[in-house]
DNA sequence: TAGATTGTTAATCGATTAACAATC
DNA sequence: TAGATTGTTAATCGATTAACAATC
């Protein structure tokens, strides 16, 4: 049964941003918060605060506040931090190299077994101790380590057949860089990274600043 | 004048993805679209996407639909598209260079003149043609060239003072990939990528789908 | 003209904020 | 105990959906 089912998904995109806070607070030594407090640093309202850790449970106190280090813990089991999940990066290039060598990515609980390529100028190469493989061994390499999670860093041309791979290999989740929509069954996880989206916002803000 | 400052961000976003939806039907040579069919493509509803669509004005025509071109051409304008901003890249390791050498950015009318570190190993190597410069040089470069966007792509603990340099040479716009949140004059406008969110979020529902 | 589909208003739904009793 | 701050309900606000007259 999943236990938060009924929270909604802008709920859950806060909670990195109150874990992240949470860590420097402990950083600090600081071990005790209001949702005011929170308030200020995140720039969410005390209000809002209190409703979002509420889906999940009393972690406060009245009077008090919230224990950091508790909630910290508590935010960091909800968002699943303490599991780890096997990882593999199919497109080598920079990008791809990018997050086998990025450090947030381990402190989420991923874990990159290998990455994956066609290119035989890359195949073989070593990065940060990960080799580069082969991509037609991806299946293969999936199921023999029971890899949870496909990162997709390839161009947009490539997608949708690296996507079908690991769809074959059954891995649980695809985290997506390409700007494509990804058609994978409903019970594969689909986490996409919007570059081009972000930069559109971006261009649309500055312009309106120009007009302005 | 803000022309459309009255139109929330949530419908901003959704633009991009009209936009891209608009491009491949134009390669594909489909010169009509109702939002009905709009909206078996992106997933919003019929409504919504006119109701989005009418936010800058009337690009439909009752009993046919939306002519593609025309609106890809005209939410290209509203997204800024058309307008061409200069960037450099502050951080020139994996992900300052996967951006340099990103496609999709010039699509987006903006162009990388710089790249800028402060590791003499990368200093005077080219990506692209575009050369790694010392980042002791970069408001000097910035202001010379008339430099509209800073990208920051160093790690976390860098990216306030590279922001900091950014405001000095009065950048126009920061697109920011550090976890971090920067602190710049109101006047600034920040685009954050939050890979770890992103990552987090999956971390979440692959956990709620284990539990499941 | 008849059919299709927009633009736009009204109704619904969900998310945020305000308020305050409970309680540490 | 008095003060502070949560947990939670109620009120407000905004965004989405439904409906339909306008019109191509």
């Amino acid at each position: 049964m999943d236990k938060y089912s009924k929270v909604s998904i802008t709920v859950i995109r806060r909670l990195p941003k109150y874990y992240r806070y949470l860590g420097e607070l402990i950083d600090k030594g600081i071990n005790r918060i209001s949702s005011q407090e929170l308030s200020k640093m995140t720039g969410f309202t005390a209000s809002q605060i209190r409703q979002d850790l509420n889906n999940f449970g009393g972690f406060g106190q009245q009077g008090y506040g919230y224990n950091v280090e508790e909630l910290h813990g508590e935010l960091g089991k909800i968002l699943g931090l303490d599991t780890i999940y096997k990882a593999v990066i199919a497109g080598a290039g920079n990008l791809g190299q990018a997050i086998a060598n990025y450090k947030g990515f381990e402190d989420a609980g991923f874990k990159v077994l290998s990455l994956f390529d066609k290119n035989p100028k890359l195949i073989g190469l070593k990065i940060r101790e990960i080799e580069i493989k082969d991509v037609d061994y991806m299946v293969e390499f999936i199921k023999e380590n029971n890899v949870d999670i496909g990162i997709i860093t390839t161009p947009k041309a490539y997608a949708q057949d690296i996507a079908d791979i690991f769809v074959k290999a059954e891995v649980k989740g695809i985290w997506n860089f390409a700007p494509t929509d990804l058609n994978v069954p409903d019970n594969i996880i689909v986490e996409n990274v919007r570059l081009n989206e972000s930069l559109f916002a971006l261009s649309y803000f500055l312009k309106q600043k120009h007009i302005h």
